[in-house]
DNA sequence: TAGTGGTCTAGACCACCTC
DNA sequence: AGGTGGTCTAGACCACTAG
Protein backbone atom coordinates (compact mmCIF):
# COMPACT_ATOMS: atom_id res chain seq x y z
CA UNK A 1 0.00 0.00 0.00
CA UNK A 2 1.63 3.50 -0.60
CA UNK A 3 1.93 6.17 1.39
CA UNK A 4 -0.55 8.61 0.39
CA UNK A 5 -3.65 5.64 -0.01
CA UNK A 6 -2.86 4.94 3.32
CA UNK A 7 -2.99 8.52 4.52
CA UNK A 8 -6.48 9.12 2.43
CA UNK A 9 -7.72 6.08 4.27
CA UNK A 10 -6.87 7.15 7.66
CA UNK A 11 -7.95 10.68 7.18
CA UNK A 12 -11.54 9.48 5.75
CA UNK A 13 -11.79 7.07 8.63
CA UNK A 14 -11.73 9.67 11.06
CA UNK A 15 -14.06 11.70 8.92
CA UNK A 16 -16.55 8.88 9.36
CA UNK A 17 -15.50 8.28 12.97
CA UNK A 18 -16.87 12.17 13.19
CA UNK A 19 -14.12 13.52 14.85
CA UNK A 20 -15.11 16.41 12.50
CA UNK A 21 -18.22 18.46 12.09
CA UNK A 22 -19.81 19.69 9.08
CA UNK A 23 -17.93 22.60 7.65
CA UNK A 24 -15.04 22.19 9.85
CA UNK A 25 -11.71 23.01 9.00
CA UNK A 26 -9.09 20.32 8.35
CA UNK A 27 -5.17 20.95 9.97
CA UNK A 28 -3.82 22.27 7.09
CA UNK A 29 -0.75 19.99 4.39
CA UNK A 30 1.86 21.32 6.53
CA UNK A 31 0.51 19.97 10.17
CA UNK A 32 -0.32 16.89 8.66
CA UNK A 33 2.87 16.37 6.77
CA UNK A 34 4.60 16.77 9.77
CA UNK A 35 1.93 14.43 12.04
CA UNK A 36 1.96 12.03 9.20
CA UNK A 37 6.10 12.20 8.90
CA UNK A 38 5.76 12.71 4.63
CA UNK A 39 6.68 15.68 2.62
CA UNK A 40 3.79 18.30 1.22
CA UNK A 41 3.44 16.57 -2.06
CA UNK A 42 2.32 13.11 -0.68
CA UNK A 43 -0.18 14.66 1.84
CA UNK A 44 -1.37 16.87 -0.88
CA UNK A 45 -2.02 13.37 -3.20
CA UNK A 46 -4.15 11.61 -0.02
CA UNK A 47 -6.17 14.64 0.23
CA UNK A 48 -7.02 14.79 -3.58
CA UNK A 49 -8.28 11.72 -3.52
CA UNK A 50 -10.49 12.41 -0.54
CA UNK A 51 -12.16 15.48 -2.90
CA UNK A 52 -12.63 12.99 -5.81
CA UNK A 53 -14.78 11.16 -3.28
CA UNK A 54 -16.59 14.54 -2.30
CA UNK A 55 -15.35 13.93 1.31
CA UNK A 56 -13.35 17.29 1.42
CA UNK A 57 -13.58 20.40 -0.50
CA UNK A 58 -10.70 23.23 -0.18
CA UNK A 59 -9.93 26.94 -1.26
CA UNK A 60 -6.85 27.91 -1.85
CA UNK A 61 -5.49 30.33 0.45
CA UNK A 62 -7.83 28.98 3.09
CA UNK A 63 -8.04 25.70 3.66
CA UNK A 64 -9.57 22.16 3.35
CA UNK A 65 -13.12 21.84 4.67
CA UNK A 66 -15.28 18.70 5.48
CA UNK A 67 -18.09 18.25 3.55
CA UNK A 68 -21.12 16.12 4.53
CA UNK A 69 -23.73 16.12 2.09
CA UNK A 70 -22.53 14.25 -0.48
CA UNK A 71 -24.89 11.95 0.17
CA UNK A 72 -25.33 9.22 -2.23
CA UNK A 73 -21.91 9.52 -3.49
CA UNK A 74 -21.20 5.49 -3.02
CA UNK A 75 -23.64 4.63 -5.16
CA UNK A 76 -22.79 6.70 -8.49
CA UNK A 77 -22.39 5.99 -12.00
CA UNK A 78 -19.04 7.74 -11.87
CA UNK A 79 -17.97 4.97 -10.51
CA UNK A 80 -17.59 1.56 -12.85
CA UNK A 81 -19.47 -1.56 -11.59
CA UNK A 82 -20.88 -4.36 -12.62
CA UNK A 83 -24.76 -4.87 -12.42
CA UNK A 84 -23.74 -7.90 -9.92
CA UNK A 85 -21.82 -4.93 -7.84
CA UNK A 86 -25.03 -2.69 -8.23
CA UNK A 87 -26.92 -4.93 -6.60
CA UNK A 88 -24.69 -6.24 -4.15
CA UNK A 89 -24.40 -2.58 -2.99
CA UNK A 90 -28.15 -2.07 -2.50
CA UNK A 91 -27.78 -5.18 -0.16
CA UNK A 92 -29.80 -7.97 -2.73
CA UNK A 93 -28.62 -11.10 -3.52
CA UNK A 94 -27.96 -11.62 -7.21
CA UNK A 95 -29.65 -14.68 -9.21
CA UNK A 96 -30.17 -14.49 -12.99
CA UNK A 97 -32.95 -16.24 -15.27
CA UNK A 98 -34.08 -17.49 -18.26
CA UNK A 99 -30.74 -17.17 -19.82
CA UNK A 100 -30.32 -17.90 -23.52
CA UNK A 101 -27.28 -17.62 -25.27
CA UNK A 102 -27.09 -17.47 -29.26
CA UNK A 103 -24.31 -16.65 -31.71
CA UNK A 104 -25.11 -14.69 -35.37
CA UNK A 105 -22.95 -11.81 -37.17
CA UNK A 106 -21.75 -8.52 -36.17
CA UNK A 107 -23.85 -5.39 -37.46
CA UNK A 108 -21.86 -2.78 -38.58
CA UNK A 109 -22.84 -0.70 -34.98
CA UNK A 110 -21.26 -3.37 -33.38
CA UNK A 111 -17.92 -3.59 -35.68
CA UNK A 112 -17.45 -0.04 -35.23
CA UNK A 113 -17.89 0.30 -31.83
CA UNK A 114 -15.88 -3.22 -31.10
CA UNK A 115 -12.79 -2.60 -33.35
CA UNK A 116 -13.86 -6.02 -35.14
CA UNK A 117 -14.01 -7.55 -38.23
CA UNK A 118 -16.96 -8.34 -40.60
CA UNK A 119 -16.07 -11.97 -40.50
CA UNK A 120 -16.01 -12.43 -36.65
CA UNK A 121 -18.98 -13.79 -34.73
CA UNK A 122 -20.77 -12.44 -31.68
CA UNK A 123 -22.12 -14.35 -28.50
CA UNK A 124 -25.46 -13.17 -27.50
CA UNK A 125 -25.82 -13.20 -23.69
CA UNK A 126 -29.86 -12.41 -22.94
CA UNK A 127 -30.87 -12.75 -19.31
CA UNK A 128 -33.08 -11.34 -16.82
CA UNK A 129 -31.36 -10.55 -13.55
CA UNK A 130 -32.87 -10.58 -10.23
CA UNK A 131 -32.36 -9.23 -6.98
CA UNK A 132 -34.23 -11.12 -4.25
CA UNK A 133 -35.93 -12.91 -6.38
CA UNK A 134 -36.99 -9.88 -8.14
CA UNK A 135 -36.75 -9.80 -11.56
CA UNK A 136 -34.76 -5.98 -11.94
CA UNK A 137 -33.15 -5.74 -15.16
CA UNK A 138 -33.34 -7.23 -18.64
CA UNK A 139 -30.11 -7.52 -19.91
CA UNK A 140 -28.17 -8.26 -23.28
CA UNK A 141 -24.64 -8.58 -23.52
CA UNK A 142 -22.66 -8.64 -27.03
CA UNK A 143 -19.31 -9.96 -27.25
CA UNK A 144 -17.32 -11.47 -29.90
CA UNK A 145 -16.18 -14.76 -30.42
CA UNK A 146 -12.20 -13.93 -31.05
CA UNK A 147 -12.44 -13.00 -27.56
CA UNK A 148 -13.85 -15.60 -25.72
CA UNK A 149 -13.29 -18.37 -28.27
CA UNK A 150 -16.26 -20.85 -29.76
CA UNK A 151 -16.75 -22.62 -26.51
CA UNK A 152 -18.04 -19.80 -24.53
CA UNK A 153 -21.78 -21.07 -24.25
CA UNK A 154 -20.62 -24.37 -22.59
CA UNK A 155 -18.36 -22.62 -19.66
CA UNK A 156 -20.40 -19.36 -19.25
CA UNK A 157 -21.66 -19.19 -15.76
CA UNK A 158 -24.16 -17.33 -14.43
CA UNK A 159 -23.19 -13.71 -12.66
CA UNK A 160 -20.69 -11.17 -13.48
CA UNK A 161 -20.18 -11.05 -16.51
CA UNK A 162 -16.61 -8.78 -16.16
CA UNK A 163 -15.26 -11.12 -13.29
CA UNK A 164 -15.68 -14.17 -15.86
CA UNK A 165 -13.66 -12.71 -17.84
CA UNK A 166 -11.13 -11.71 -15.07
CA UNK A 167 -11.10 -15.24 -14.03
CA UNK A 168 -11.25 -17.19 -17.18
CA UNK A 169 -9.06 -14.49 -19.53
CA UNK A 170 -7.95 -12.26 -17.78
CA UNK A 171 -9.28 -9.64 -19.36
CA UNK A 172 -10.03 -6.58 -16.79
CA UNK A 173 -13.17 -4.13 -17.28
CA UNK A 174 -12.04 -0.89 -15.61
CA UNK A 175 -14.41 1.61 -17.54
CA UNK A 176 -16.59 2.09 -19.95
CA UNK A 177 -18.59 4.59 -21.54
CA UNK A 178 -22.60 4.66 -20.82
CA UNK A 179 -25.83 6.26 -23.18
CA UNK A 180 -28.81 6.82 -20.99
CA UNK A 181 -31.73 6.54 -23.06
CA UNK A 182 -35.14 6.43 -22.11
CA UNK A 183 -37.43 3.58 -22.70
CA UNK A 184 -39.41 3.81 -25.89
CA UNK A 185 -42.40 2.08 -27.54
CA UNK A 186 -40.31 -0.01 -30.16
CA UNK A 187 -38.13 -1.73 -27.27
CA UNK A 188 -38.96 -5.53 -26.96
CA UNK A 189 -39.13 -6.20 -23.47
CA UNK A 190 -39.55 -9.97 -21.80
CA UNK A 191 -42.79 -10.21 -19.92
CA UNK A 192 -41.88 -11.19 -16.79
CA UNK A 193 -40.34 -7.36 -16.69
CA UNK A 194 -43.61 -5.48 -17.82
CA UNK A 195 -45.80 -6.91 -15.81
CA UNK A 196 -46.27 -4.43 -13.10
CA UNK A 197 -44.98 -2.06 -15.80
CA UNK A 198 -42.30 -0.34 -13.76
CA UNK A 199 -40.39 2.44 -14.66
CA UNK A 200 -37.47 1.51 -17.01
CA UNK A 201 -34.30 2.86 -18.07
CA UNK A 202 -31.90 1.81 -20.70
CA UNK A 203 -28.42 1.39 -20.34
CA UNK A 204 -25.94 1.21 -23.17
CA UNK A 205 -22.21 0.60 -22.34
CA UNK A 206 -19.36 -0.33 -24.73
CA UNK A 207 -16.98 -1.99 -22.22
CA UNK A 208 -13.18 -1.08 -22.22
CA UNK A 209 -10.07 -3.08 -20.95
CA UNK A 210 -7.12 -1.50 -19.04
CA UNK A 211 -5.55 -1.29 -22.29
CA UNK A 212 -8.36 0.93 -23.35
CA UNK A 213 -9.57 -1.66 -25.96
CA UNK A 214 -13.06 -1.89 -26.52
CA UNK A 215 -14.45 -5.59 -25.37
CA UNK A 216 -18.47 -5.85 -25.15
CA UNK A 217 -21.04 -4.15 -25.22
CA UNK A 218 -24.09 -4.33 -23.05
CA UNK A 219 -28.25 -3.32 -23.40
CA UNK A 220 -29.48 -2.89 -19.73
CA UNK A 221 -33.28 -2.19 -19.21
CA UNK A 222 -32.92 -1.51 -14.93
CA UNK A 223 -36.05 -1.01 -12.97
CA UNK A 224 -36.06 2.59 -11.56
CA UNK A 225 -38.49 1.93 -8.87
CA UNK A 226 -36.26 -0.70 -6.91
CA UNK A 227 -32.49 1.28 -7.66
CA UNK A 228 -32.00 4.82 -7.97
CA UNK A 229 -28.55 6.41 -9.90
CA UNK A 230 -26.71 9.34 -9.77
CA UNK A 231 -24.21 11.00 -11.57
CA UNK A 232 -21.62 13.66 -10.02
CA UNK A 233 -20.50 16.15 -12.44
CA UNK A 234 -17.83 18.73 -11.99
CA UNK B 1 -1.77 30.13 -17.51
CA UNK B 2 0.18 27.17 -15.94
CA UNK B 3 2.82 24.91 -17.52
CA UNK B 4 1.53 21.85 -17.22
CA UNK B 5 -2.13 23.56 -18.83
CA UNK B 6 0.22 24.86 -21.48
CA UNK B 7 2.16 21.60 -22.18
CA UNK B 8 -1.61 19.97 -21.91
CA UNK B 9 -2.93 21.86 -24.49
CA UNK B 10 0.14 21.76 -27.07
CA UNK B 11 -0.42 17.97 -26.72
CA UNK B 12 -3.70 17.66 -27.23
CA UNK B 13 -3.66 19.76 -30.53
CA UNK B 14 -1.18 17.66 -31.88
CA UNK B 15 -3.47 14.42 -31.19
CA UNK B 16 -6.09 16.32 -32.60
CA UNK B 17 -4.08 17.07 -35.66
CA UNK B 18 -3.83 13.31 -36.06
CA UNK B 19 0.40 13.71 -36.02
CA UNK B 20 0.02 9.78 -33.90
CA UNK B 21 -2.26 7.15 -35.13
CA UNK B 22 -4.66 5.20 -33.07
CA UNK B 23 -2.63 3.44 -30.50
CA UNK B 24 0.54 4.72 -31.30
CA UNK B 25 2.77 5.35 -28.42
CA UNK B 26 3.53 8.90 -27.23
CA UNK B 27 7.05 10.18 -26.16
CA UNK B 28 8.51 9.22 -22.98
CA UNK B 29 7.79 11.54 -20.05
CA UNK B 30 11.78 11.84 -19.86
CA UNK B 31 11.59 13.26 -23.57
CA UNK B 32 8.74 15.18 -23.09
CA UNK B 33 10.40 17.39 -20.17
CA UNK B 34 13.44 17.69 -22.47
CA UNK B 35 11.40 18.77 -25.24
CA UNK B 36 9.32 21.33 -22.99
CA UNK B 37 12.33 21.75 -20.84
CA UNK B 38 10.22 21.21 -17.71
CA UNK B 39 10.44 18.67 -14.60
CA UNK B 40 9.02 15.06 -15.04
CA UNK B 41 6.22 15.86 -12.43
CA UNK B 42 5.47 18.82 -14.72
CA UNK B 43 4.79 16.53 -17.48
CA UNK B 44 3.36 14.40 -15.70
CA UNK B 45 0.50 16.55 -14.76
CA UNK B 46 0.04 17.65 -18.03
CA UNK B 47 -0.49 14.07 -18.93
CA UNK B 48 -2.65 12.93 -16.32
CA UNK B 49 -5.10 15.63 -17.70
CA UNK B 50 -4.87 13.99 -20.89
CA UNK B 51 -5.72 10.70 -19.77
CA UNK B 52 -9.05 12.32 -17.70
CA UNK B 53 -10.32 14.02 -21.18
CA UNK B 54 -9.65 10.25 -22.62
CA UNK B 55 -7.63 11.06 -25.50
CA UNK B 56 -4.81 8.95 -23.68
CA UNK B 57 -4.14 6.27 -21.84
CA UNK B 58 -0.56 4.56 -20.19
CA UNK B 59 0.53 1.60 -19.00
CA UNK B 60 2.92 1.25 -16.00
CA UNK B 61 6.37 0.02 -17.15
CA UNK B 62 5.66 0.39 -21.08
CA UNK B 63 4.47 3.90 -22.03
CA UNK B 64 1.45 6.44 -22.88
CA UNK B 65 -0.58 5.60 -26.24
CA UNK B 66 -3.02 7.13 -27.85
CA UNK B 67 -6.70 6.79 -27.97
CA UNK B 68 -9.39 7.61 -30.42
CA UNK B 69 -12.46 5.14 -29.49
CA UNK B 70 -13.50 8.12 -26.58
CA UNK B 71 -16.23 9.24 -29.08
CA UNK B 72 -18.66 11.29 -27.27
CA UNK B 73 -16.93 12.51 -24.80
CA UNK B 74 -17.37 15.79 -25.19
CA UNK B 75 -20.87 15.90 -24.29
CA UNK B 76 -20.84 13.77 -21.39
CA UNK B 77 -22.89 14.66 -18.20
CA UNK B 78 -19.89 14.06 -16.33
CA UNK B 79 -18.57 17.36 -17.01
CA UNK B 80 -20.98 19.70 -15.37
CA UNK B 81 -23.05 22.06 -17.86
CA UNK B 82 -25.87 24.53 -17.96
CA UNK B 83 -28.79 23.35 -20.23
CA UNK B 84 -27.96 26.34 -22.17
CA UNK B 85 -24.91 25.29 -23.13
CA UNK B 86 -25.96 21.63 -23.45
CA UNK B 87 -28.25 23.02 -26.33
CA UNK B 88 -25.33 25.24 -27.71
CA UNK B 89 -23.19 22.33 -27.47
CA UNK B 90 -25.77 20.38 -29.75
CA UNK B 91 -25.36 23.93 -32.59
CA UNK B 92 -29.00 24.60 -31.65
CA UNK B 93 -29.98 28.14 -30.36
CA UNK B 94 -31.74 28.23 -26.51
CA UNK B 95 -35.08 30.11 -25.68
CA UNK B 96 -37.38 30.46 -22.87
CA UNK B 97 -41.23 30.01 -23.39
CA UNK B 98 -44.15 30.02 -21.03
CA UNK B 99 -41.66 31.24 -18.08
CA UNK B 100 -43.66 31.61 -14.60
CA UNK B 101 -42.43 32.32 -11.34
CA UNK B 102 -44.00 32.28 -8.08
CA UNK B 103 -42.89 31.67 -4.32
CA UNK B 104 -43.96 29.17 -1.43
CA UNK B 105 -42.58 28.15 1.59
CA UNK B 106 -39.65 24.83 1.05
CA UNK B 107 -40.73 21.40 1.68
CA UNK B 108 -38.73 18.94 3.86
CA UNK B 109 -36.92 18.01 1.36
CA UNK B 110 -35.85 21.15 -0.08
CA UNK B 111 -34.96 22.09 3.42
CA UNK B 112 -33.06 18.89 3.41
CA UNK B 113 -31.30 19.52 0.16
CA UNK B 114 -30.22 23.20 0.31
CA UNK B 115 -29.27 23.72 4.24
CA UNK B 116 -31.87 26.06 4.41
CA UNK B 117 -34.61 27.22 7.53
CA UNK B 118 -38.32 26.62 7.91
CA UNK B 119 -39.22 30.22 7.96
CA UNK B 120 -37.11 30.72 4.52
CA UNK B 121 -39.11 31.12 1.04
CA UNK B 122 -38.65 29.48 -2.22
CA UNK B 123 -38.72 30.86 -5.69
CA UNK B 124 -39.98 28.05 -8.11
CA UNK B 125 -38.72 29.04 -11.83
CA UNK B 126 -40.93 27.36 -14.09
CA UNK B 127 -40.37 27.14 -18.13
CA UNK B 128 -39.94 25.13 -21.30
CA UNK B 129 -36.67 25.60 -22.81
CA UNK B 130 -36.21 25.56 -26.69
CA UNK B 131 -33.98 24.61 -29.20
CA UNK B 132 -34.64 26.32 -32.69
CA UNK B 133 -38.26 26.76 -31.45
CA UNK B 134 -38.61 23.25 -30.93
CA UNK B 135 -39.65 22.23 -26.84
CA UNK B 136 -36.63 20.63 -26.10
CA UNK B 137 -36.72 20.30 -21.99
CA UNK B 138 -39.65 21.52 -19.10
CA UNK B 139 -37.31 22.81 -16.12
CA UNK B 140 -38.03 23.80 -12.53
CA UNK B 141 -35.56 25.54 -10.73
CA UNK B 142 -36.43 26.00 -7.30
CA UNK B 143 -34.10 28.78 -5.02
CA UNK B 144 -34.47 29.78 -1.54
CA UNK B 145 -35.13 33.17 -1.34
CA UNK B 146 -31.97 33.93 1.57
CA UNK B 147 -29.74 33.71 -1.84
CA UNK B 148 -31.82 36.33 -4.58
CA UNK B 149 -33.57 38.37 -2.88
CA UNK B 150 -36.80 39.15 -2.20
CA UNK B 151 -36.72 41.11 -5.82
CA UNK B 152 -35.86 38.09 -7.97
CA UNK B 153 -39.20 37.86 -9.76
CA UNK B 154 -38.32 41.24 -11.15
CA UNK B 155 -35.12 41.15 -12.54
CA UNK B 156 -35.06 37.41 -13.84
CA UNK B 157 -33.38 37.38 -17.61
CA UNK B 158 -34.11 34.33 -19.45
CA UNK B 159 -31.35 31.95 -19.92
CA UNK B 160 -29.06 30.43 -17.91
CA UNK B 161 -29.93 30.84 -14.68
CA UNK B 162 -26.22 29.42 -13.09
CA UNK B 163 -24.90 32.35 -15.86
CA UNK B 164 -27.27 34.90 -13.96
CA UNK B 165 -25.96 33.56 -10.54
CA UNK B 166 -22.70 34.48 -11.43
CA UNK B 167 -23.02 38.18 -12.44
CA UNK B 168 -25.68 39.08 -10.31
CA UNK B 169 -24.47 37.43 -7.32
CA UNK B 170 -21.06 36.06 -7.51
CA UNK B 171 -22.10 32.92 -7.32
CA UNK B 172 -20.12 30.30 -9.39
CA UNK B 173 -21.71 26.95 -9.81
CA UNK B 174 -19.29 24.44 -10.12
CA UNK B 175 -20.89 20.69 -9.46
CA UNK B 176 -23.72 18.91 -8.86
CA UNK B 177 -25.56 15.91 -7.56
CA UNK B 178 -27.67 14.70 -10.61
CA UNK B 179 -30.35 12.00 -10.05
CA UNK B 180 -31.58 10.49 -13.26
CA UNK B 181 -35.38 9.02 -13.37
CA UNK B 182 -37.08 7.30 -16.19
CA UNK B 183 -40.74 9.22 -16.22
CA UNK B 184 -43.62 8.23 -14.42
CA UNK B 185 -47.42 8.18 -14.71
CA UNK B 186 -47.89 10.22 -12.00
CA UNK B 187 -45.15 13.24 -13.76
CA UNK B 188 -46.95 16.12 -14.36
CA UNK B 189 -46.11 17.55 -17.84
CA UNK B 190 -46.94 20.94 -19.81
CA UNK B 191 -49.37 20.08 -22.62
CA UNK B 192 -46.52 21.51 -25.27
CA UNK B 193 -43.77 18.61 -24.09
CA UNK B 194 -46.91 15.93 -24.45
CA UNK B 195 -47.61 16.62 -27.60
CA UNK B 196 -45.79 14.20 -29.58
CA UNK B 197 -45.26 11.90 -27.09
CA UNK B 198 -41.24 12.20 -27.37
CA UNK B 199 -39.29 9.80 -25.14
CA UNK B 200 -38.17 11.67 -21.93
CA UNK B 201 -35.64 11.76 -19.03
CA UNK B 202 -35.77 13.31 -15.80
CA UNK B 203 -33.24 14.75 -14.30
CA UNK B 204 -32.61 16.14 -10.67
CA UNK B 205 -30.45 17.83 -9.62
CA UNK B 206 -28.72 19.60 -6.38
CA UNK B 207 -26.52 22.53 -7.71
CA UNK B 208 -23.16 23.65 -5.66
CA UNK B 209 -21.18 26.47 -5.48
CA UNK B 210 -17.38 26.64 -4.96
CA UNK B 211 -17.13 26.84 -1.39
CA UNK B 212 -19.41 23.19 -1.78
CA UNK B 213 -22.78 25.13 -0.52
CA UNK B 214 -25.79 23.88 -2.20
CA UNK B 215 -27.27 26.75 -3.73
CA UNK B 216 -30.42 25.08 -5.76
CA UNK B 217 -32.64 22.52 -7.24
CA UNK B 218 -33.63 21.65 -10.72
CA UNK B 219 -35.93 19.25 -12.26
CA UNK B 220 -35.47 18.65 -15.96
CA UNK B 221 -37.63 16.75 -18.10
CA UNK B 222 -35.42 16.41 -21.12
CA UNK B 223 -36.42 15.27 -24.87
CA UNK B 224 -34.36 12.20 -25.20
CA UNK B 225 -34.70 11.83 -29.06
CA UNK B 226 -32.91 15.50 -29.66
CA UNK B 227 -30.40 15.03 -27.33
CA UNK B 228 -28.44 11.81 -26.24
CA UNK B 229 -26.75 11.62 -22.89
CA UNK B 230 -23.59 9.51 -22.18
CA UNK B 231 -21.84 8.90 -18.76
CA UNK B 232 -17.79 7.96 -18.51
CA UNK B 233 -17.73 6.03 -16.04
CA UNK B 234 -14.12 4.72 -14.19
C1' DT C 1 18.59 -6.18 -18.04
C1' DA C 2 17.39 -1.76 -19.77
C1' DG C 3 13.72 1.32 -20.13
C1' DT C 4 9.46 3.11 -18.59
C1' DG C 5 6.14 4.92 -15.49
C1' DG C 6 4.83 5.34 -10.03
C1' DT C 7 6.04 7.22 -5.63
C1' DC C 8 8.37 10.24 -2.60
C1' DT C 9 11.32 13.99 -0.96
C1' DA C 10 12.95 18.83 0.44
C1' DG C 11 12.93 22.98 -0.91
C1' DA C 12 11.60 27.12 -3.67
C1' DC C 13 8.53 30.62 -5.27
C1' DC C 14 3.87 32.25 -6.40
C1' DA C 15 -1.32 33.22 -5.82
C1' DC C 16 -4.80 33.83 -2.83
C1' DC C 17 -7.29 34.44 1.68
C1' DT C 18 -7.62 36.45 6.20
C1' DC C 19 -6.81 39.69 9.57
C1' DA D 1 1.80 40.81 6.70
C1' DG D 2 1.42 36.13 7.72
C1' DG D 3 -0.66 31.87 6.59
C1' DT D 4 -2.50 28.75 3.28
C1' DG D 5 -2.79 26.14 -0.84
C1' DG D 6 -0.88 25.87 -6.09
C1' DT D 7 3.00 25.13 -9.04
C1' DC D 8 7.50 23.64 -10.13
C1' DT D 9 12.09 21.56 -9.62
C1' DA D 10 15.99 17.94 -9.46
C1' DG D 11 16.90 13.96 -7.86
C1' DA D 12 16.15 9.39 -5.68
C1' DC D 13 14.35 4.80 -5.48
C1' DC D 14 10.76 1.38 -6.63
C1' DA D 15 7.44 -1.47 -9.70
C1' DC D 16 6.45 -3.00 -13.92
C1' DT D 17 7.14 -4.13 -19.05
C1' DA D 18 9.57 -5.82 -22.74
C1' DG D 19 13.23 -7.84 -25.34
Amino acid sequence: MNKYEEISKVIADEIDRNLFAEGDKLPTEKTLAARFQVSRETIRKALKNLIELGKIYNIQGSGYYLRRNGLHMASTLNKFSSITELIQNANLTEGDIEVQIFKRKPNDEEIGMLNINKQDSMFILERIRTANGESIVYSRNILPQSIVGQDFAEYYEPGSLSKYLELKYGIYIVESLMEIQAVREEDVLPYRLKLSDPPLLKFIQVHYDDKANPIYISYDYMRNDLIRFYVRRT
